[in-house]
DNA sequence: ATGGTTATTGCACCTGGTTGCAATTATACT
DNA sequence: AGTATAATTGCAACCAGGTGCAATAACCAT
């Protein structure tokens, strides 16, 4: 289902800024950061206020259409439609890897078992060394 | 050994500023948040300027005394003689345990074999639902 | 198509954290 | 102790991201 079509259930409107960012974020099927998504967002329709993006990337966020992560003290997003993945990034070289999103099923079992606790780890940014790096 | 030392030893000056920073840091057990740190040591020595404290702590962790973490957008510190561990918090209550420095062992054996990727498990947020809030 | 309601926008300002730079001061040397 | 020198400080300005609010505009009912 598309990002537009939960705005509409929600009673969210449909505005062109939206449209646009909306837009932007499945075009682009790589993560963006923000700084990339206002500088692509402004090209097109200048005049756009940087707040509206960031307001409206949280909504997106809140509506599970686009997941933010963190790498660097900078926020990235993609979109949630291509499915649930963890992202390996070397602190050296910046090589960046997509990564099974089962990979920490042992550490939510031993957290479960241990504490009670239900760990979220969803779009997880792993840093680290790549083997070309090592 | 102690961050004075360390400090001595890389040719960098022990100022009455920094040496309020490091006892602030071993004083107390806990992570102490950025905000909690400035507070505190502005209340034993007015004057002593943000980006001061923010430099000493950068150094610190530069030297292996001191740990930064993320948590909620707001960075926490911790000294790091106390033995590594990561950390659980809840999203909903807010409740914050220590956890096992072992617990990605199977991970990192994961990531290694699959991608030849050396992760850096060290002092991580992970933050869910706690026993009492799922 | 028009008008009313209410979500959304742009603006200006705020926040925590960072940085460049001139003034200060801890340290090493005499 | 006095001086030279380079590290450190405080300041002011900056950055990304977030927020309160009045003006605007999307949507619904007529």
């Amino acid at each position: 289902m598309s990002c537009s079509v939960i705005l509409k259930e929600k009673g969210l409107r449909l505005t062109p800024q939206r449209r646009l960012i909306v837009d932007i974020i499945h075009q682009d099927d790589a993560h963006l950061t923000a700084e990339e998504i206002i500088s692509s967002v402004q090209s097109k329709m200048p005049g756009v206020n940087k707040s509206t993006i960031y307001r409206t990337l949280e909504m997106l966020e809140e509506l599970n259409c686009v997941f933010k992560s963190e790498v660097d003290d900078k926020f990235i997003y993609h979109h949630a439609e291509e499915g649930h993945h963890h992202h390996i990034i070397c602190r050296k070289c910046g090589k960046s890897i997509d990564c099974d999103e089962h990979i920490f099923h042992p550490v939510e079992t031993a957290l479960s078992r241990k504490y009670g606790f239900h760990a979220d780890f969803k779009h997880v940014i792993i840093t680290g060394l790549c083997s070309d790096c090592l």
